[in-house]
DNA sequence: TCACACTGAATGAATCACCATTCATTCTTT
DNA sequence: AAAGAATGAATGGTGATTCATTCAGTGTGA
């Protein structure tokens, strides 16, 4: 096998090819998306995508590491920028969560399969990117609780769980439907935000 | 792409390739099993399994169904004998879909990670099964709105599917985790239909 | 009761298409 | 001209699927 490469001076092609490699896994999934598609995707030659990855592998997952980043970075200084309370905070998170989606829906495809794939499959990559993603919202939920904004007795690493869960099933949907709208979109913010703060109960 | 192909007397052969196809599935993930891995399992020739299923796609598909309807159908009778409001039903759905990881890891691995996967790659698939399954939650929710017990200005599908994503993530959690005991599933369960039901604001 | 087809189920070694990966060669830059 | 980057045809391993062969059960006739 061969060692991993180091990264040169040439940043525009590895981006080529995580691009490229994105829209190939969105488009049919990891493992039926060969590495000749993705290069060609990427307009390289096969063998050049091995002098910027191990392998098939180290390219998905440096493909998530990639992606996460950006939406952790993008996420967290667009929240940065709001005071309002926790309604408001949790609302905004959502919309966030959701809009990504209408920016990019390839990504949304393929954050939201792959990422149970990986964390089964490569356990042993520990995906630490998306711990920080959950780390976000539940930080968001302990401030709220400091606040007393959120009831105290909820465990906020369970909430964040369940709530990432549910974007995320709701996201699914949304990202294989054909037609995609930023007024669905608001509509699906606007209930869920209410759902989860205000509860089912009359 | 479906379509059967025999079933004669011995459904006994059939069913231990589909428990073996579980098993593998469960631990390696559909597309790092081998045929022969899941023949060895069930204890029959690798051209045995050809016997029953068309190809190894079709047995993914048939092993789907076959689980969901055991869900289903168990869900389904658990539910009827209880009379209680709607907030009884919503913990008893949430604890019954946690119990069934305790019962069975395999079948909890199994669902949570290639559900996401035939959702999306089985396209032609519609997956009629999991329909059903959140019929039923659709279907209980949309009760209790005429009951009076759910606020009406929630779109039942779209909370079923919020619902149910919250549930798969956190059982997917639970499925992964080593340690898996009756009080931690109480314990998630009552804090979970909690949230549902009264929300997060104090 | 036994010997002998006959039939459908089961076997598993062999096939063969597929595709990740390699590396000898060519191109580019300094 | 030398170093580094890129190429893409060739390689080698893999694993789903096939199918010629074997096995097991059942019926028949003597």
């Amino acid at each position: 096998m061969v060692e991993a490469v180091k990264q040169k001076g040439n940043n525009e092609k590895r981006r080529r090819i995580l691009d490229g490699a994105l829209k190939a896994f969105a488009k049919k999934g990891f493992y039926n998306t060969k590495v000749s598609e993705i290069a060609s995707e990427a307009g390289v030659a096969d063998g050049t995508i091995y002098l910027y990855f191990k392998n098939k592998d180290d390219l998905l997952i440096s493909l998530f590491e990639d992606r996460m980043e950006w939406i952790i970075e993008r996420l967290s200084s667009e929240m940065e920028q709001t005071d309002g309370g926790f309604a408001e905070k949790l609302a905004l998170f959502i919309r966030l969560h959701f809009m990504l989606v209408l920016e990019n829906q390839d990504l949304a495809e393929f954050i939201t399969v792959e990422l149970r794939q990986s964390a089964k499959f490569v356990k042993e990559y520990s995906n630490p990117k998306f711990g920080d993603y959950l780390k976000m919202l539940q930080g968001l939920l302990e401030q709220a609780q400091q606040a007393g904004e959120l009831r105290q007795e909820l465990d906020a690493r369970l909430v964040s769980r369940a709530i990432f869960g549910a974007l995320d099933e709701v996201l699914l949907q949304l990202s294989l439907s054909t037609k995609l709208d930023v007024a669905e979109v608001e509509r699906r913010t606007a209930m869920l935000s209410d759902m989860f703060i205000g509860g089912l109960a009359p």
